[in-house]
RNA sequence: GCGGAGGUUGCCGAGUCAGGUCAAAGGCGGCAGACUCAAGAUCUGCCUCUGUAGGGAUUCGCCGGUUCGAAUCCGGCCCUCCGCACCA
């Protein structure tokens, strides 16, 4: 199909709105959604995937008869948008290269600068792509009411986020507490992922730190660890050859850290000051005592510490770190080492270790951190406290690890210090820190109660891959508070606290309710200028009276917003890519399952896999990247979709590559051009149509099951190649094909239509009447009975060519006459006798074939009747398939080599 | 380490839940033939090994078990991929 005849469907379409429903009480309705995608870009095939499965879902359950609803709205929120405008206002290359890159599609080289500067202006961004969306979908055939449009940037939206947080904190799951953030000093700002050089390549993540006091004569020496449960093999303490340490107080205690971890520090702890610059010397000269061990430690300087990690001061455990144990090697000082974690495996301890690895001294840095990441691993997952660790002797790793954490917490011998996973600048070069936010507002996923109710409705819900339950049910468990705030980013204001914007995953959790009523909310929002939570209750069902004091001219606006909403919700079906499954969909459940109950909670999901380029993962470094835009101008709408219909189950991996490809063109372009030479004739009734009607009735009813299983990629196979193949086997039985086509060609072009709709739409225009392919009705055929029994004989028939086949390749004879001799009269009573009755009342006669018929059971049937009318019939064909001539004859025992047995007649070639 | 998915004949990929009809669908690729001046497209056959009669042998990550019978069920092991979090 050619663009323009694409065009002229998806206008006709749009026109005739077909795809926006109305309500209608008469009819199942069928509300099937996907994630709003990010309007900072132009999507790609990955994305266009999820789509195109939803839309082949919503067209086939159109065909069955539901009121299907296939909504869609754009996401602002959050901070990336944000950030890329204020990185093309900075005129930031990369940002500049990757925007021209998108807009080249669109535009015109000379408007593409003048675009750029628009995009400083966030907004711009959002809604020049939110608007190549659109248009990029539509050239997809997507059947989208498109009257639903809205974005999350939208007052009436935002009304609805603030409601849904006013609901949560009702019910006690919103608080507030202290966080860790990611932090630039120099911006005096939290910063994201995407404000990092590399973030999206090499995450930064928050790391806690046990800081733990080190109590001497005058004053403190603070080392922080990610290991406390080590501090029972502590032989020594170390500072940074090199590093610069500074006195400072903290909470009234003299405590001595590098001039770095000051700086640090003071956006973490309160009450901290600094006093005095600190040398070496002073540190040296005193000695510091462990907690729990109480030991008096000496300190020594040593080059492998950082004065930018930490505190800039560490405690030494030879036993279990291979840092401490080099060091001390290298220094010619002794190495008793405590150990006082063992492991079942053995692996762990340190000289060995050391020796396997080949490390020599300090100076094998790249061997040591390996070492230190293997025997770091093997402790944790696998290690046990040993028997000298006093209370914590004997626990796990793991645990003693938390527990020794909160008891020196507790008993003021430390406190927590974040430092960042690796060393991290953002994009403007500003060092990243970690800041400790006091007030931060969390949603508190791990409330018990949430939980039980969640994991309920996850037991109602339908899975597609089933196993996804489980994850689901996992995610759920594994939820935590999770921050849904944030003091920067495009959205809504917190309710309770407007300084702060609700963070963009927790604002679009039961946002598809949104889509049943958006135009009733814009009109209440436009008369009331603000919905409020009297009247978001009405509407969203909690409560059943419209409140006082609103105006009589918006009530029946109202009424209907509550009325769409009460008849097209809750979500019967939610496509996303599995990435989304432990935060977006388990904050969908769970927020639905907190708010909801009965038929508004969610009915299924469907969660597709990744999408990949001739093998490898689609992203912008690999300039992989392939446009939605370049994929319906250089193939067809068409094309695309089937090819992501019939590449790959949708829990699989989608390859998208020109092998497969163009054998998916090739085999799109044989239908098309079966329909391009249709002439519509009178069917004969002859047996090669009556077969391809059985196989056709067959293939539909199948077609149909895997679609309601959500097997796609099944049902596509069996209504196209299936039906393809058999539409040349049954000319080669001597079908027309024009009469072929003719048995099949409304419910094959229904069907196909639910996958290539503009192709269908066409053929189903010019050869069936002029109505609508996308609203046309399918219904499973009525099996009669003779369908199995035609295609059984066809079996039969394929299996006595193979079999002669056979013969003849054994043998190397190549035959110029074949005789079949089939079953006679005696041995057809005989099998129809054991069969029904089994081998007692056998005749003398009889008796003498039980043993070669048990021997052949398998390959005896019943299934035709008459095998000589059969085979006769049929002789030219055989005759003309072989290249031989053919003689067909009733056999009784005896007279050939071979026994001929119904189903399974003897074959002499010569 | 925990949790999940998976390992099938040259490749991709069905089949495994409900054991026999499975040498194992379909596609790709390869080989041979038909058609064609030729190529392409299309069609037919073959593609684990073997066999002068439609058969036999060995295969579905590895080892063992259950069973008359296992790609399918059970136990153990090896390997690959994904998630393990606050990031959209």
């Amino acid at each position: 199909m050619t663009e323009n005849i694409e065009k002229k469907w998806q206008e006709r379409w749009d026109r005739s709105d077909v795809f926006v429903p109305e309500q209608d009480d008469s009819r199942p309705k069928f509300l099937i959604t996907v994630p709003w995608p990010y309007t900072n870009g132009s999507l790609h095939v990955g994305h266009g995937r999820t789509y195109t499965l939803a839309d082949i879902i919503a067209r086939f359950k159109r065909t069955q008869g539901y009121n299907v609803l296939f909504p869609m709205a754009f996401h602002q929120s959050g901070t990336p948008i944000l950030a890329f405008s204020e990185r093309l206002a900075r005129g930031d290359p990369t940002t500049i290269k990757q925007y021209q890159d998108y807009l080249k599609e669109y535009e015109k080289p000379e408007d593409i600068p003048e675009k750029i500067r628009e995009f400083r202006d966030p907004k711009a961004i959002a809604s020049y792509f939110s608007q190549k969306i659109i248009e990029d979908f539509r050239s997809l055939g997507y059947g989208i009411d498109w009257t639903r449009v809205f974005t999350s940037a939208d007052p009436e939206y935002q009304d609805f986020v603030k409601w849904q947080f006013l609901k949560l904190n009702d019910l006690g799951l919103i608080r507030q507490g202290s966080y860790p953030v990611l932090y630039s000093m120099d911006d005096d700002n939290a910063v994201g992922e995407d404000d990092i050089k590399d973030g999206d390549i090499d995450k930064v993540t928050v790391e806690e730190f046990t800081a733990i006091f080190f109590r001497g004569k005058d004053f403190s020496l603070v080392a922080a660890s990610l290991r406390p449960e080590t501090i029972f093999g502590i032989t020594n303490l170390w500072i940074s050859a090199s590093g610069k340490y500074v006195l400072c107080s903290l909470k009234g205690e003299d405590i001595a850290i590098t001039e770095e971890a000051y700086k640090k520090l003071i956006y973490q702890v309160e009450d901290l000051q600094l006093k005095r610059n600190l040398s070496h010397d002073e540190i040296l000269s005193l000695k510091f005592r462990s907690p729990l061990s109480n030991l008096d430690l000496d300190v020594i300087e040593a080059d492998f510490v950082d004065p930018d990690n930490g505190t800039g001061v560490v405690y030494s455990v030879p036993g279990h770190s291979v840092w401490d144990f080099i060091a001390r090697h290298d220094m010619g000082m002794d190495l008793n080492t405590v150990a006082v974690i063992e492991t079942d495996s053995g692996k762990t301890d340190i000289k060995s270790i050391i020796s396997s690895y080949g490390i020599h001294d300090q100076k094998d840095s790249d061997k040591i951190k390996e070492a230190t990441q293997v025997l770091y691993r093997e402790e944790f997952y696998r290690g046990r406290m040993s028997e000298n660790n006093g209370i914590y002797s004997g626990k796990t790793v793991r645990e003693a690890r938390d527990l020794i954490k909160s008891d020196l917490i507790a008993a003021d011998e430390a406190f927590i210090l974040y430092e960042t996973s690796r060393k991290a600048e953002t994009r403007s070069g500003s060092k990243v820190t970690v800041a400790v936010l006091r007030d931060q507002w969390f949603i508190d996923y791990g409330v018990e109660w949430w939980k039980e109710k969640s994991r309920k409705v996850t037991d109602n819900m339908t899975f597609y891959p089933e196993f996804y339950r489980r994850n689901m049910l996992d995610a759920i468990d594994w939820l935590r508070e999770r921050p849904c705030a944030r003091r920067r980013g495009l959205g809504t204001k917190l309710p309770m606290d407007n300084r702060w914007v609700i963070e963009s995953l927790s604002d679009s959790t039961i946002y598809p309710e949104v889509y049943t009523n958006i135009n009733q909310l814009k009109k209440i929002k436009a008369r009331l200028e603000t919905v409020d939570t009297q009247v978001m209750d009405y509407i969203y069902g909690y409560s059943t009276q419209i409140p006082d004091g609103i105006p009589d001219d918006i009530k029946d606006t109202i009424k209907d917003a509550r009325k769409a909403r009460d008849y097209w919700y809750g979500v019967d079906l939610r496509l996303t890519a599995y990435p989304h499954m432990s935060n977006h969909l388990a904050f969908y459940v769970m927020n639905h399952a907190a708010l909801f109950t009965g038929k508004d909670l969610p009915g299924g999901l469907v969660v597709s896999s990744l999408v990949v380029s001739n093998g490898s993962k689609i992203s912008k470094s690999k300039g992989n990247v392939i446009s939605l835009l370049s994929i319906s101008r250089k193939y067809s709408a068409d094309i695309y979709r089937l090819y992501v219909a019939v590449s790959a189950d949708i829990g699989s991996t989608m390859d998208w590559n020109e092998n497969d490809l163009s054998s998916v063109i090739k085999k799109y372009e044989n239908f098309v051009e079966a329909m391009e030479n249709f002439h519509p004739v009178n069917p004969t009734g002859s047996r090669s149509e009556k077969w391809f009607e059985a196989r056709f009735r067959k293939n539909i009813n199948s077609f149909i099951s895997s679609m309601e299983a959500y097997n796609l990629r099944n049902a596509a196979i069996t209504i196209f190649y299936d039906v393809m193949n058999d539409l040349k086997y049954a000319e080669t039985r001597g079908g027309n094909r024009d009469s072929l086509i003719g048995i099949i060609l409304r419910e094959w072009l229904v069907s196909m239509s639910v996958f290539i709709p503009h192709t269908c739409e066409e053929y189903w225009h010019r050869y069936v009447e002029d109505s609508f392919v996308s609203m046309a009705r399918l219904q499973k055929s009525g099996i009669e009975g003779w369908e199995d029994s035609i295609i059984a004989q066809e079996e039969y028939l394929q299996e006595i060519i193979r079999d002669i086949r056979e013969i003849s390749r054994a043998t190397g004879i190549t035959p110029r006459n074949v005789t079949i001799s089939v079953a006679g009269k005696r041995l057809v009573g005989m099998v129809r006798k054991i069969n029904r009755e089994g081998t007692r009342d056998l005749d003398t006669w009889e008796k003498q074939f039980v043993p070669e018929f048990m021997k052949n059971r398998k390959r005896i049937s019943e299934r035709v009747d008459d095998e000589f009318a059969f085979l006769d019939e049929n002789r030219k064909y055989i005759s003309e398939a072989l290249g031989c001539s053919v003689n067909i004859l009733v056999d009784e025992p005896g007279k050939s080599k071979k026994t001929a047995w119904p189903g399974r007649p003897s074959i002499i070639l010569d």
